[in-house]
This record gives C-alpha cells, structure tokens and sequence, in this order.
DNA sequence: TTGACATGATACCTTTTGGTATTATACATA
DNA sequence: TATGTATAATACCAAAAGGTATCATGTCAA
C-alpha cells in the first residue's frame, strides 16, 4: 500500500487524464516545443495550452526552460515512468492471475447465465 | 497519433485520475468485492462508493456481476491493460532517446544557467 | 528608446466531478 | 407474506476543471 501511494502519482495521473495533455506529450515526445508551437496544434487559446502545460509541469510530466522570451517544453520521461510503476504493479500478479481470473470469470458468467 | 486515439483510453485515465478509485483497483486486485465491501474500507458513503465504481466499470477498468441481491465487483486486467499499452508507446523510444535526452537536458541546463 | 511579440497572471464563465441525502427497487429469509 | 438488507436512481451542493478575455511583463530588434 505503501509503494501505491507515493507522492507524484497523483499529479501524472491527473496530468494523464485530459485528451488534450496526452496529445501534447506526444508532440513533446518528438521535439521540444515553446507554448506557441504548441498552441499551433490545437484549437484553443495560448492561455488554455499554458493551463495544460502548468498542470502537467506540476505531474512532472515535462520540465520548462526558459530561452530568452520564450520557454521552452520538454518531456521528462522520469516522470511518465512514475504512472507506469504504479500499473507494473498490477501486471505483477495479472501474470499470477490472470489465467485464474479469466477462467474464474468465464465459470461465474455460465453460473450467472440463468 | 492513431494509436494514441483508441477509444478507451480516455475512460481508462479518467477513471484513474481519482486516488479514491485507484485505492479500489488495489482492494479489487486482491479480491472481488460488493459495493458494501469497498465501502467498508473508506470514510464516504455507499452511494459515492457506487459511484466511483460506475466509473471504473465506464472506463473497462473492473466488470460487474450480479451474485443474489448482491453485485460483485472484479478487477479487469485488460482495461489497465490499456493504458499500460499508452505509456509503453513512450518507453518504446525512452529506450532510444532517454541517454540523448538527458545529455541535451544538461547540455541545455549548462548553456541557460547565465 | 520604441515597438512587436512571447509569455505570465487574473478574473470570470460553464461544465464536470466528488460528495451527501433521500427515495425506490429487488431479493433472501423468517 | 412481511421484513430487513443490498443496491439503484435522483436531486442537489460545493469545488475543481477547462476554457476565454484581458492586461501586465519581459525581451528581441530596429
């Protein structure tokens, strides 16, 4: 219980959860990009994007540097790894039970199927 | 980007934005349980409880079987499933890009820090 | 210095979310 | 059948989220 509730995966879960902040680190994940270029993918304000972008600085999901009058956005993979950590330990006994879990459901439905 | 779009995804994270629901998940992960169970390990109501498990079940994260008068809640290794595939779209080229990144990172750091 | 531009910071609006309270329904059992 | 129990379904509330509009700030360049 203690391993599921480090700091940190509350934020990169939160960051995870909106379509819009999904989309954005994969356009990270290929080049580092201004709040601009960004916005130049999407279809709502610079103000909206730089919203995102705090929220998914805050899940450290990517790391801000600034560059003269702009800043610049990049992935921080280290940070994405914290949601796959938490899901790793679930695989773990997916492996153990997954085969029992599925026989197990399949015999329930046909318990069930009345 | 069409990989990244399945349908899905986006009820996965959003059910897994919520601390609340992945404390169920892990409750969940070791046995299957009615609504008066998982409500039994927090402090908030039944009907929140409920609630939080019409997500989980909106976003393929859990199944529900009705058992009697009771409906037993099991954990759905696949819909997790989903948004480990998401993340491990990133780990595909953490694995090519995560040496060049960090030595550009501090490269970076070094050139910014006037 | 002055102007153009990229970003930061508020204020405000609307929708969603997490929660409670309440009432209704279904079912096991005496 | 009557009754207690498990869950379903609403209605409602406060707070958070996603968005726009607006104005302030900082920086590059002429």
């Amino acid at each position: 219980m203690n391993i599921l509730n480090d700091d940190g995966i509350q934020g990169a879960f939160r960051a995870l959860a909106d379509p819009t902040r999904r989309e954005i680190l994969v356009y990270l994940s290929k080049e580092d990009m201004t709040i601009g270029d960004v916005a130049g993918h999407f279809a709502i304000t610079r103000a909206a994007v730089k919203k995102h972008l705090t929220i998914l600085e805050a899940g450290d999901l990517i790391t801000v540097h600034p560059r003269g009058r702009e800043r610049v956005n990049r992935l921080r993979p280290e940070g994405l790894k914290t949601a796959t950590d938490w899901l790793d330990y679930f695989q773990q006994f997916w492996d153990q039970r997954l085969d029992a879990l599925k026989t197990a459901a399949e015999a329930e439905e046909r318990k069930n199927n009345d």
